[in-house]
DNA sequence: CACACTATGTTTAGATA
DNA sequence: TTATCTAAACATAGTGT
């Protein structure tokens, strides 16, 4: 998108998908925040990097959705229990 | 951005509002789904309106996280069960 | 690693239909 | 409302340090 068009699929050279997703990563941020203010939506965003490390974003009443990975682990464990109790 | 730069502050007017939301939300999944398949990270993104409409992303394995605004809720009654019995 | 640069690609504010 | 247009603002790939 810039030097040079690129096209939307896995960047193969590790390093370089690691500086792409710091980049990317801030900029994806900065857009739900200003989609936030603007529009005055609600807005919870959460991204896992491929090393498994966890980035979240949340506006106001979102924020207790994404507090923190461990609340992020039990509500998979309570979704898994919800499903399973079907 | 563009003919005019503007502050990111909430936008008065009704419709302007309601025009932005429409194509910065389109712009944010966009990155969403962008930065998802460059980098491998798995990405989660809901976005209310502010009239409560709920849109959102996921990428695979987030995706029994966001599968409707039922399970959205029952989620939430589950913390709120969780955070009480602390 | 993180930051700085910048040419170029992308997004979008405002207008218009 | 919903869509298209486009100039200007913004984001970022590649590069360098």
């Amino acid at each position: 998108m810039t030097r040079r068009k690129i096209q939307i699929k896995k960047i193969d050279n590790r390093n370089a998908r690691q500086v792409t997703f710091s980049k990317r990563r801030r900029g994806l941020f900065k857009k739900a925040f200003e989609l936030s203010t603007l529009c005055d939506a609600e807005i919870g965003l959460m991204v896992f990097s491929g090393t498994g490390r966890l980035y979240e974003y949340a506006s106001s009443r979102e924020k207790r959705f994404f507090l923190s990975i461990e609340k992020y682990i039990i509500v998979h464990s309570l979704i898994a229990l919800f499903m399973h109790s079907l």
